[in-house]
DNA sequence: CGTCGTGTTGAACTCAGTCAAGCCAGGTGG
DNA sequence: CCACCTGGCTTGACTGAGTTCAACACGACG
């Protein structure tokens, strides 16, 4: 679609993928990354508002997106959801596969997408020897319990212009970890409903904080895309005095991938 | 404290300790046990409303808790803060040590406590050819990822009345897990406060959300505990029809260690 | 040209927050 | 032994942020 981030292309060799710097496989030696391509059970395309897998299914495989916009969520039996994580390019999905355990939460496209699909077994034998990236994979894991962390408390204790205000400041943050250009100026295919299954909110009510944050010339949206026209208000209303990335973790200044 | 669980007791060898089958040692044979005690640099006590660390402190070591309530939390420049985790007797904190990582949440004691404290240098040489532990560490970072993930959906999704009712359901498990006595009547040291801020509530609001499941009969304080009076009531609130634990995630029927 | 998905707007309503007062138990000190 | 204080719990009255319901607008797409 045309969200696509680097559209047009499809994904060829691990050891020369453009994405890889930034995905959990970005610690490995060039050669390396060429073994991954051989670990590479599938190369899978996946359109808008399908789903890759659903929770408590068995997975076969770690998936990392290419290409396009997903997200992970739980879905409740009176039909409402919760999304979870919005997943970007580079972003790595199913790493329960490697303890054998079911997918905690269903993923699907929100715009086409396409995903490389790793196998299981293989991607475990070959970490198990590989301390870098077993390190890589664990210390993923961790970032992602920071940030739900963060979300949690946003989701307890914050309004819902905030929480719109550090979604937006949380997202722009990692598109340009992407794509540098995006500052200030980013695709956004999300739906007003997914918005507020992520944030706890009504679509309504997503509505008319949107309606605020243009009528005070904080952001903009024109087609599927949000510009930032205030970013000190932006950030001062998403908690964060400074321009919105991990003040709480401090986290490395190493690449830091998966969201 | 009278809280305490092992009441009395305090930490020997690791490779005796009647704790270890539950923490993220528990796969570890007893001689390989033994030289946990080698790692262990200190045994802390703390008392009730002292902090453990603070978020973003650098952490020299990973600690369990032997004996008493804690709990994980972030604090916000207003004031207010979050509750993250409640910790029991086994839980483990500050994994991210293991990474050179700072602190990520402050911890706290509930009741006055004991925590062993596992050297984070020695630790981490100790694991590293240990492919058991290894992988018993990255699943409880796997699974405290799905709890809190639960738990985001219950701040998104449920009211205040359904959050409580889910929070005493989950600790309840967990309490029964350590002391299969606890089933139906448990110590509950929490003050309402903790309570409001572990689920994005006044202590107001959670005081009279307590009222109304007492007035329901569906459960009883008295002293510091609570009694499970009309279980299925309770799980209906909590979201699960069967009696409370993991329905999504479908998790392994392994130990697994670690709230 | 109708239909579907999405966004917008208004009016009524409700859950939970805020503010403030009072209560109770436990501890401390005269 | 009583007076006082403190921390936590309770209750009531009021407020407000966000929901619910319903109608309508608008563009894409058959």
């Amino acid at each position: 679609m045309s969200e696509r981030t680097i559209a047009g292309s499809r994904p060829g060799s691990c050891g020369t993928c453009p994405l890889r710097a930034i995905t959990i496989y970005g610690g490995l030696d060039p050669q390396d990354g060429e073994e991954l391509t051989a670990i590479r059970r599938e190369v899978q395309d996946l359109p808008a508002k399908a789903d890759l897998f659903q929770a408590g299914q068995k997975l076969e495989s770690v998936a990392t997106l290419f290409d396009g916009w997903a997200f992970r969520y739980t879905a409740f039996p009176d039909g409402s959801r919760q999304i979870l994580q919005i997943l970007l390019p580079g972003d790595t999905v199913g790493l329960s596969a490697l303890l054998d355990e079911p997918a905690q939460a269903s993923v699907q496209g929100l715009t086409d997408c396409i995903f490389c699909l790793l196998d299981r077994d293989r991607l475990r034998a070959y970490a198990q020897p590989r301390r870098s990236l077993r390190q890589q994979i664990f210390r993923t894991a961790l970032h992602r319990q920071a940030v739900n962390e963060r979300r949690l408390a946003q989701l307890g204790r914050r309004t819902a212009k905030q929480r719109v205000a550090a979604f937006l400041t949380e997202l722009e943050a990692r598109l340009v970890r992407i794509d540098p250009d995006a500052a200030g100026n980013f695709p956004f295919p999300l739906r007003q409903m997914h918005v507020a299954d992520a944030l706890g909110l009504t679509p309504v009510h997503v509505s008319r904080v949107f309606r605020e944050l243009q009528t005070q010339a904080i952001l903009r949206r024109s087609g599927r895309r949000i510009e930032v026209l205030d970013r000190p208000a932006l950030a001062r209303l998403a908690g964060v005095p400074g321009d919105g990335d991990d003040t709480s973790t401090g986290a490395g200044r190493q690449q830091m991938p998966c969201q």
